[in-house]
DNA sequence: ATGTAAATGTAGCAATGGCTACGGATCATG
DNA sequence: CATGATCCGTAGCCATTGCTACATTTACAT
């Protein structure tokens, strides 16, 4: 027989980095908005907007200001630096493509929030741009 | 201020136990695969599959046997039990669903491809009648 | 100014998914 | 039936993301 098998797409796609960078996504981005809400962005708020413990956001936020995407000193609020600024910006707005298209294509407002926020890690350049296409 | 901070739409979405499900479903899709493509499924086949070690396989098939989703003895071709072939047939229908709907939206075969092994996991329901619909 | 509540940090555990190294099982093939 | 190649399991490491319990800092009210 010796049928070779075919490797997947995305051989890179090692769960364990993919997921990492996932992460780091949704918290820029859940910074910026928190940011924009509330004026300023706590460990709590982030814990609070993600249905975790202080303790997951706390070890997570130390990650990502070794990743320079955020900022901040002990005990104080949360901040995005420009690296992460510029992530965010970028993420947020596929999110918001995203999630239009979805409402478009007919999906209702509930569940096109939920979809979105899964689907937009996923959604590469040609993709995007094929979504943006259909929004015209 | 005072503003409360809105949770997300998914409250239950912990991280951890959701990748958990995702390998579930891309385990039980692959074996369907390729017990199709060569008759049987090793554990080997799967580690090429996802470009992964033998080890990392081994532990997951462990872990899907307890789920019930998965049946193999030690040293034996891994199979799908009958609660593993009826998520199988739903994840790959699933799977060629978003897969066609990419590639009628405009995105070429190969980012079709990747995008949508992403994305699968997270097509509700609502949002995969939507791609069905767009389909006809 | 002091004390208490809220926010944050730290210690330490579990589950999942990566890995290498090593050893045992299985199977062709001579 | 022996033996080497291939397959697979186990031990044991690390990183990430969950958690509870406890310690510390900050901020606010009296």
């Amino acid at each position: 027989m010796e049928k070779k098998v075919k490797a997947r797409s995305v051989p890179f796609s090692q769960t364990r980095s993919r997921h990492a960078s996932e992460t780091a996504e949704d918290y820029v981005e859940a910074v910026m908005e928190l940011v924009e809400e509330k004026g300023e962005c706590r460990v709590l708020d982030l814990a609070r907007y993600f249905n975790v413990s202080h303790v997951t956001v706390s070890r997570i936020v130390k990650r990502l200001q070794e990743e320079d995407l955020l900022y901040s000193k002990p005990y104080k609020p949360v901040e995005l630096t420009a690296k992460g600024s510029k992530l965010a910006k970028r993420v947020k707005e596929r999110h918001l493509i995203v999630l239009a298209f979805l409402i478009k294509l007919g999906v209702d407002k509930v569940n096109a929030d939920i979809d979105s926020e899964g689907i937009e890690h996923h959604v590469g350049s040609k993709t995007l741009a094929a979504m943006k296409n259909f929004l015209k």
